[in-house]
DNA sequence: CTCAAAAGCGCG
DNA sequence: AAAGCGCGCTTTTGAG
């Protein structure tokens, strides 16, 4: 053991010292060390008492106080709990309960993630930085086993106080329904990842046969007009000496031959087709059908790790579970004798932005049970794909320039349509302009239950960055208030066997005859839940 | 050669 | 195309 306080470690600290560890029952900072980011097996643990009194154990030390970690009366102040505690629980073979986490609570305020910084932005002592450890990012880098104890333990000891003076000077500030939320939702996570997804690892081989062959194809072709249809330079050299125009983009010159241009102003060439089609197969193969079965497969299963750091307060997944192809969602599959089910909450930010904007007329449109696009398209008199995508323009922000781009609407019928829209949701429009004001004046955006994010760039003298900004400032209680009734919906679950999380779907591997209870009272409004069942994730879902 | 940035694309 | 939001991942590009 050593012990650390206002002046540094001591080597040989009195028995009193320990006795003063034993004795304290307010939050403790913890920290632990493993051999690396990789071998995450622990080797040494210390616990801060106040913002600088902190004790440093090697993992084995006989004076190592477990006890006082496994204590539910004892509350644990983590930096990435996520981390520390699936080490704590797989070491110890127990449940931790009762902790805090400070990356948690950072992200929830929109702070910066990083312990250092956090340190620093409280004005707090700021704890040794890992890279001068270990070496930077990017050179040949130690493993933590590898530095000297002494240095260790520093890191160690200052990061659980560290730890503890974040917390306790963020426990003031933190909206705490969002975070409690979050908080509550990490073991459900942490489940869910050790579960994994079950995959149809022979159907994936068929998926990779196909489309090696398609690939290879496509390429062949290209090649016989001399081109690598994966280069976009070459393809727009290629289209540019078949006598079409081409557009460069501003900042970097480059020519843009993304989809958007291939299916428009280069439609009626087969070059196009061909490439299009060159990169759909490509995708696929390479990012999500090799991904996965080079990389991402333990067994017949993948165990995708869930963050709680996107910025809005959605999940994201590592690696990504959320973006797989619809075409080839038949590799998921559930375990023998099971079935798939999937929950879909149904049009749940056009929802949350009727109860934020408590607008009369969506509200209706709601509480009706219509289709909220047809029912749009009836009131504003245009079909339901405009009427489709002005919702859509609402829930990111968009205009007529927007409506121009993404509908294909002249821009002075766009116009016309956005003020007959703002007409008819005129609570929606107030909504709009209450929250740029509101971002305006204090810098951030907040959800249902107080997530931030702050937008700096809404004061930009540049037009086009405070457009951003502002864009980005009306969606962000829109798509983090849906990601809090998601998260709501989860943790209701939590008892049934989830195995993924799409960003507003719940999806489960569950007995036949297992019925899973919708849960009620997500939000202050109706949350109706879409519910499919199926052999597969794809069959489930259609 | 290595490496970071950009382009492009999958999903909600 | 500096003009809808949020992500993660792979390949190409171009600078050193």
């Amino acid at each position: 053991m050593i012990t650390f306080g206002y002046y540094g470690p001591t080597l040989n600290p009195s028995p009193d010292m320990l006795l003063k560890l034993l004795d304290y029952r307010g939050d403790l900072g913890i920290d632990i060390e493993t051999v690396s980011l990789v071998d995450r097996t622990p080797i040494c643990l210390a616990m801060a008492i106040s913002p600088r009194e902190a004790f440093y154990f090697p993992i084995d030390s006989p004076m190592l106080p477990w006890q006082k970690l496994l204590d539910p009366g004892i509350r644990k102040v983590f930096h990435n709990a996520s981390f520390d505690v699936t080490i704590l629980e797989r070491s110890k073979g127990t449940r931790v309960e009762n902790y805090v986490d400070t990356i948690v609570a950072a992200h929830i305020l929109g702070l910066p993630p990083k312990l250092t910084m956090l340190a620093e932005i409280l004005s707090l002592p700021i704890p040794p930085n890992i890279e001068d450890l270990i070496g930077q990012r990017g050179q040949k880098q130690l493993r933590m086993v590898d530095v000297p104890e002494e240095n260790r333990a520093e890191k160690c000891a200052r990061d659980a106080e560290a730890a503890l003076a974040v917390w306790e000077k963020l426990e003031d500030l933190i909206p705490m329904e969002a975070f409690n939320l979050d908080m509550a939702l990490l073991p459900v996570l942490g489940e869910m990842e050790q579960r994994g997804i079950r995959v149809d690892v022979l159907k994936l081989e068929e998926h990779k046969q196909r489309l090696t062959k398609e690939v290879g194809f496509y390429k062949q072709i290209a090649k016989g007009y001399g081109f690598n249809p994966g280069s976009s330079m070459q393809v727009a050299y290629v289209l540019g000496s078949r006598g079409h125009p081409i557009k460069y983009k501003r900042s970097t010159g480059k020519p843009i031959m993304d989809e958007e241009m291939l299916t428009t102003m280069y439609r009626d060439d087969p070059i196009a087709q061909l490439v299009l089609l060159y990169r759909r197969s490509r995708v696929l193969l390479s990012t999500f059908v090799e991904a996965i079965l080079n990389k991402h497969l333990v067994g017949d299963r993948i165990h995708p790790h869930f963050n709680l750091w996107p910025r809005s307060g959605r999940l994201s997944t590592t690696p990504n579970s959320q973006n797989i192809p619809v075409a080839i969602r038949n590799i998921y599959i559930p375990s023998d004798g099971n079935e798939f089910e999937v929950w879909d909450l149904e049009q749940i930010e056009l929802r949350v932005v009727a109860y934020l904007s408590q607008d009369s007329a969506m509200l209706q449109m709601f509480a009706n049970g219509e289709d909220v696009h047809e029912a749009t398209a009836r009131d504003l008199n245009v079909d339901r794909g405009t009427a489709k995508t002005l919702n859509y323009a609402i829930l990111y922000g968009g205009d007529a320039h927007t409506l121009f781009v993404r509908g294909g609407i002249p821009m002075d019928k766009g116009k016309m349509y956005l003020e007959r829209y703002f007409a008819k949701f005129r609570g929606i429009k107030a909504w709009i302009d209450e929250t740029k004001a509101g971002v305006m004046q204090t810098g951030y955006a907040i959800t249902m239950l107080g997530r931030k994010r702050g937008f700096p760039d809404v004061q930009s003298s540049n037009y086009f960055k405070r457009e951003k900004a502002l864009r980005e400032a009306i969606n962000h209680p829109i798509q983090g208030t849906a990601a809090e009734i998601q998260k709501r919906s989860a943790i209701a679950v939590a008892s049934y066997p989830l195995v993924n999380i799409v960003h507003d779907e719940n999806d489960f591997d569950k007995p036949v005859g297992m019925d899973i209870p919708i849960p009620l009272n997500l939000a202050p409004f109706e949350t109706p839940v879409e519910i499919g069942r199926g052999k597969n994730w794809k069959d489930a879902k259609s």
